[in-house]
This record gives structure tokens, C-alpha cells and sequence, in this order.
DNA sequence: GTTCGCTTAGGACGTTTGTCCTAGAATTGA
DNA sequence: TCAATTCTAGGACAAACGTCCTAAGCGAAC
């Protein structure tokens, strides 16, 4: 995961800040503590902060991008895709009961903070967004395959805040079996036996 | 509203701030703006930042209580005030598009920043999950009547953040649907006709 | 009219922030 | 070996922040 070149450290290491502190709570001393760097080196690998946060959108993007390519070969049909897209909040579950969902926490505060680079945060959703359309449609449910998307990832940002507010690993575990009961039942209603 | 006296004053404006700007990223001087006072006033009436956040929380903690219980009285039945709680969703809708739930995205960010006032936050949501889980015993639903008041809370909490992030007021009226939906046959399973 | 308590204004303080400059170390290539 | 390039260290800089002090304004009470 950690590349090797002083600037992937950097990268790697604001990702993970920004993730459990937020963009804006994050300073360029803690960036600097963690890579064991000077501040005055920053301004060499980025001019500024709001460069390292794109950077740590792109990164953010090229693995989210990986990860839904590797789901893809290994899902034999879409709903066993699907579950695996349901199976990060059980995967994750001990970040996101402190930190939340990255993606949804990330994009909350940049639009809090009427950030430029909001967009490219969201476009971390449509990545999801795109990826499980996709997946239902295979699914044969072509006219509401982006509602059901969009459905399936407003469960998933609901799990992750409220797991993160109580605490509570439980239940994003009873969620997440809720969740597989719903997508069960929408296979039936794809594929009605006749 | 708004209140008379300048500290109510403070008090709401800090409110409504917090609420678009996040916590942190307002200012004292922010706030001193709207309420047209001087900064060094704001010592008078309050110590430190952290003193209006906790202000601003038991603000939020008293109409929130009043809320529910208006709902309370004004719903004939249980399901009518479920149906009640859903309905601020679409009510609130143009602020939702914009900043997201005010009780989430504030909960969100002070886990962030580890501060002290997240549990004050987060009795913002016991305030709902407490209510809601009332309803649904009330609905005859004792043995899973605070999973339910969750899974409410969250699928809430998720509809808020994703249109927030695609500024999707539309999308918000499809899942209140949906939610309405849901409602409606946890209700027949409540009451199911021998 | 004078005194007292509540409220306000304005600015000073030390710290932290993001940004930026410059000089030197390390590495590379011929 | 030497020159050019890449990288790093340390500190300077102005701006903004939360905090805090002090003096003045103000209405009510006697």
C-alpha cells in the first residue's frame, strides 16, 4: 500500500489523516510528523494544500477504480458482485465505527467548506454509483437500476454515520444482513419464476 | 426564531453557521458579522468556542424536543408520527441539498475532531432514536421496535448525505417514497389480519 | 444627580496556520 | 572527477485564529 517515493509517503499519510481528522483539521505539521519530513520539503512535492488533497482524491479514485475491477473478474454473477460492495461496511467495520464511510465523510466537509475540489470527491460516489448501475442492470432491472444504486449506497452512507455517532459495530452487521435480505429480494422480482 | 437578547442572538447565528460552515471552519468573527457585535464581545457572553457549540447543542436538544413532541399530540397514531419524522426530509429539503442533516454532519465532524462535545451531538440522535422507538412499540413491534427506530434513522441519515453530495432534491422525494413504502408493511406485519 | 451593575467596543497577546525562500546535501550522468 | 539535477532542511513571513484585558457606554435604583 505504502509506496516507496518520499511523495507517495506524503500522499498516503494525508489520505489517512484526512480520513480520521477531516481535510481542514489536518495541518501540514501533522502530515510532516507522520512522514518524518521537514515542513519547508512539502513545498517541493506540492505547492499547496489543496495539492495534496487532489492528489489524495486521484490515489482514492485509482484504487476505489482497482478494487471494482477486482469485484468484476471475481463475482461469477452481479449479486454476488453486489455482496461485495455490501461487504466493505463488514470489512471495515472497526475504521468506520470511529471515522465513518471515507467517501461520504470526505465530500460531507468539502461541501461544508465550499471546496473546489467537492467535485472530485463525488466523483468517488459516481464511481459506485456507475459500478453497481451497471450490476443491477445485469440483473435484468434496466429501468431502476440507477435508483436502486443510488439506493443501496444511501444505505451503506446511513450505516457508516450512525455506526460512527454510537459506536456501535453490531449494528453495521444486523444492517448489512437487512441489506442482503433487500438485494435477495430484488433478485425475485428480476427473475419472477413464471 | 430568533431570540431578543444579543446571547440569543449569538446562540442562533452560531446555529445557523455551523450548520453550513461546519464547526471548525466557522469563525468568531464569522459569527460577529451576523449578529453585528464586536468580537470582543463575544467574551462576555461566552468564554470560549467550545461554551457556544454546547449553547448551540441544547438549542438544538429543546426544539428537537418540542418538535417531537408536536408530533406527538398532532399524530392520531404511531404510524402517523413515523410518517411525521419522515416528513422532514422532504420539508427541509432545499437545506438538506445543500449542507446535508444537521444532526449528522455535526456529529460527523466533531468524531473527527475528538471533541468533548460529540456526546452532547449524539444525544441529538438518541432524542429521535428514543421517539421513533416508542412509535414503533407503540405499533406493537416490542421486540424490534429500536432496530427499526435505526434502521430509520440510518436510511434518513443516507438519503441526506448522497443528496447533499449530488445536490439531488429529487432523489430525496423518491426514497421518502420508498420509506413510506417500507413503513406500510412493517405496519402489516404488526397487525396481520387472522 | 450619582452610583452601581450589566453590556459593549476595540485592541493586544501568543499561537498556529499555509505559504514561500534560500542554502546545502544527495544523487545522477558523462 | 566534476557538473547538473534532484531533493531536503530550517526558518521567515503575513494572516487568521481563539483568548483575554481594559475602558467606556448605558439604564435603573436610590
Amino acid at each position: 500500500m505504502a509506496g516507496s517515493t518520499t511523495r507517495e509517503h506524503i500522499v498516503d499519510a494525508a489520505d489517512d489523516l484526512f480520513y480520521r481528522q477531516g481535510f481542514e483539521h489536518t495541518s501540514f505539521a501533522d502530515i510532516a510528523e507522520v512522514v518524518r519530513i521537514s515542513r519547508g520539503n512539502f513545498y517541493y512535492h506540492f505547492k499547496t494544500k489543496d495539492e495534496i488533497l487532489d492528489a489524495v482524491i486521484d490515489a482514492r479514485l485509482a484504487s476505489t477504480q482497482t478494487m471494482l475491477e477486482r469485484w468484476e473478474t471475481a463475482g461469477e454473477t452481479p449479486a454476488d458482485r453486489i455482496r461485495s460492495f455490501i461487504g466493505i461496511l463488514v470489512a471495515n467495520r472497526a475504521a468506520i465505527k470511529r471515522y465513518g464511510c471515507p467517501v461520504g465523510t470526505l465530500s460531507t466537509e468539502l461541501a461544508k467548506l465550499g471546496h473546489a475540489s467537492q467535485a472530485g470527491a463525488n466523483r468517488l460516489f459516481t464511481l459506485f454509483r456507475v459500478w453497481l448501475r451497471r450490476q443491477f442492470e445485469l440483473l435484468g432491472r434496466t429501468a431502476d437500476a440507477d435508483d436502486l444504486a443510488m439506493h443501496l449506497l444511501a444505505r451503506s452512507q446511513g450505516v457508516a454515520t450512525l455506526a460512527a455517532a454510537f459506536g456501535d459495530e453490531r449494528f453495521i452487521r444486523h444492517e448489512v444482513d437487512r441489506m442482503h435480505d433487500w438485494l435477495d429480494r430484488q433478485i425475485d422480482e428480476s427473475a419472477p419464476r413464471h
